[in-house]
DNA sequence: ATTCTATATTTTAATCTTAAAGCAGTTTTT
DNA sequence: AAAAACTGCTTTAAGATTAAAATATAGAAT
């Protein structure tokens, strides 16, 4: 019994367990499929989050805060971070306080509406995310670079599948 | 700016942002296809968490150590766990705590190191976990059934070629 | 035997996350 | 206008997570 776990593990030179490890034989495709998908993305965005804080000394929720406001100069509210995050509204207020207290955004009072918070990047912070953004990318593009492009558009191809049809069920 | 984003809202009945929000026409096509995947596993892994909540009152940690356990009826130590799961040990420390104070799991003294906790499903916790097992394996068959069955194969490889190459660029 | 080193586990402080409750301000109803 | 309903935001409590420090035990070296 779990066989396939001792297999992968001995096969790859690190030795790393992951994920997969959870696989049994018995298991179905698609749950060693889900295990596999699990696995590959917590690789890639453990690596993201390391090198984010290593090299720039960031977490990736406030490196993902400042890629929306980098988008939208003007600002935005704290619902809409909350949307386009996909996360609550406390959690942003959280974020925002850490990244104000560093000095990379600021915030202001809404003319039109008292209860609203325009949050926007500072000099600095815009400054600071540019240099992120270029060496994120960069990451990426490395950690991809085992999929030639047509492989990529292929596996593209099939995520958008999965993710139109999951959305569904989901309801 | 930003068509992809607006693109995507409209085409979507639920009009659900995700990761893929951030996009941007000028994003090189790895970092598109990054978000892409990183939103379909939120997606997902969202629905098992949620449905692991409202159906059996647990969290997917607590269900990801049981699973490990189930295929370990001699139990494992906290260093095991540890490792299977990819956590630290402090993270163990918890979760264990606290399925062992809901009486799913037990602890007990190694006889051969006294440093040594090996922790088991108790009867309960077996018979918890299996009704779980089931309904979860379902749950991630029905979010995959977008996909036909070559469909599963051909991103299962890509996946793997995926793997195999961001464990090697994360050294 | 004693000292040094390594391993197993827990604790602590920090961050992120959610759900639910609460507060403040806005809009709608009557 | 007053009451009701709604919206934007923050706070709180609970859980998950990590890294680093602290403890306890085991094994190795002298």
């Amino acid at each position: 019994m779990d066989r396939s776990r001792v297999k992968l593990t001995v096969a790859g030179e690190a030795g790393q367990a992951d994920a997969e490890t959870r696989l049994t034989d018995g298991d179905h495709q698609a749950l060693r499929l889900w295990l596999r998908m699990l696995a590959c993305t917590n690789l890639i965005e453990g690596a993201v989050r390391e090198r984010l804080k290593t090299e720039f000394a960031i977490t990736l929720p406030r490196f993902d805060l400042m890629a929306q406001l980098q988008r939208c100069p003007a600002g935005l509210s704290m619902s809409e971070l909350s949307q386009r995050l996909m996360v609550t509204g406390g959690n942003v207020t959280g974020i925002v306080a850490a990244l104000e207290a560093e000095g990379l955004i600021a915030r202001e009072p809404d003319a039109a509406d008292r209860r609203v918070s325009r949050v926007r990047l500072t000099e600095a912070g815009r400054t600071s995310f540019e240099r992120m953004a270029e060496a994120h990318e960069d990451w990426i593009i490395d950690l991809y670079a085992g999929l030639s492009a047509e492989e990529q558009a292929d596996l593209s191809k099939l995520l958008g599948r999965l993710k139109a049809h999951a959305s569904n069920v989901r309801n």
